[in-house]
DNA sequence: CTTGAGAATAGACCGACGGTCGGTATAATA
DNA sequence: TATTATACCGACCGTCGGTCTATTCTCAAG
């Protein structure tokens, strides 16, 4: 085989990118390490040089991930203009939107994400992206008791019940997914109650009035899930061919 | 090797037994088919003609598991003399209290329970744990919207989110556990904090006073736990022997 | 322009793994 | 006792994650 040099940041991303598609594709037990190199075209001792072990490259793939889900978000604490309950508004917003739409661009990847033999590479992307987010919530929580805007002598437990939910979204959206496309209006439905549940839950928590946590505008889910369905075809369906063990 | 031949139900529950001890000491993809046989005594055909696979010998772990938790709370059900706030508080204070006993009587296994090697056997528990309770709880929230009680406009999604809140606290007793034993007090401190928080947070979302919600007596926590320090001795620290892959 | 140290790549190789298979010993039935 | 079903054995298989040595490329120092 041929040798092919390229520039080494390059050849990581390349790296991350088909490990990323085969282990969402198939689950990161399931797809074995010569399935990734001989989809990015490498040998074994090519992979090593770049990843120490498999569990480092899950490692460095969760990392990716929760990196640029912090990014997104990351303008909302620029927001000066906005108090405490604006500023975890717009934190919902954003990364419920930035849920909704990568359901709506990826959706086959979407699809795979929550599919239990995923659990291990979605578990350590939660991990990482927890690990990032929960300063930022402490911080807008500590701010709007201080403010007398939030009521509550636990901002980082609330913080951690906030990640949960958001977490928790994603095993009703799971659930949404693997019920097929038939009731998907169902599931729809169902999404969006459990959001207004979390609202409300959120609201009563903080010591608000209801109403005043916004997830999302409403009907955002239906608009964005409803559209996909008449979007690019969704290929994909049958993920390529890996050797199956019995 | 001799032929041993027992009775087929009590084999399989050795086997699980078995199991169930590797899996928590050293996670159960790092714990090896061979070395359940070889703790067990038997054949790996044997082993497969008691279960399907290694994955099928997990599924069996966990039902169990979920069984026996289920069994714990099986009785809140039968008093008819309890409305529905009294039934709800007797199933978490069950729960809570079969969580911290398992605790006092078998720490090791506790605390190698939330190991991150063990997600993937944690997360099979609790999703058949999380099946068994639904709809029990599902049972007693819509009882108390009906009595007027509780006031809710989403009965099942409440019941999730009781039980998140009660798989959160495992996370927070992990943490606790693999602090250490030095800031043991800290730890205890927080899981206390966070058990009122909850409290508080069902307290709102289910629209009753606060202080309704009762998660066990205040102080059972730091009574049972500070008591294990004094109880038999720690041992079961050093895992037996099980050859290391790099 | 040479050169040589080190980064980048290749792929043969390794032990352990989960799983299969042909066969044997015991128990149950008649 | 003969027959069948069940419990069990252990050698064997293909694949896995990971290691190792060898080769080729890059590029700065002389």
């Amino acid at each position: 085989m041929p040798r092919i040099i390229k520039h080494p940041e390059l050849r990581r991303e390349e790296l991350l990118d088909h490990a990323q598609a085969l282990f969402l594709m198939h689950g990161h037990d399931k797809a074995s390490l010569n399935d990734v190199i001989a989809v990015a075209g490498i040998s074994k001792g090519a992979f090593y040089h770049y990843f120490a072990s498999k569990e480092a490259l899950l490692e460095a793939l969760a990392e990716r991930f929760a990196r640029q889900a912090l990014a997104g978000v990351q303008d909302v604490l620029g927001d000066l203009a906005l108090d405490p309950l604006g500023r975890l508004n717009a934190l919902l917003a954003k990364s419920q939107q930035a849920k909704v739409e990568t359901a709506a661009e990826a959706w086959a990847l979407f699809e795979t994400m929550f599919r239990p033999e995923n659990l291990v590479l979605f578990h350590r992307i939660n991990l990482a992206a927890s690990a990032a987010f929960s300063p930022l919530l402490v911080e807008i929580i500590k701010q709007g008791v201080a403010d007398g805007t939030f009521r509550t002598f636990d901002p980082e437990g609330v913080a951690d019940i906030v990640m949960q939910f958001g977490m928790a979204t994603h095993g009703v959206v799971a659930k949404a997914i693997v019920g097929g496309d038939a009731d998907m209006d169902v599931a729809i439905e169902a999404l969006e109650k459990r959001v207004r549940l979390y609202e409300i839950a959120l609201d009563r928590i903080l010591g608000l009035p209801d109403g005043s946590i916004r997830i999302g505008e409403p009907g955002y889910v239906r608009a964005v899930m409803t559209a996909r369905r008449a979007g690019p075809a969704a290929s994909a369906a049958v993920p390529p061919k890996i050797r199956k063990r019995s």
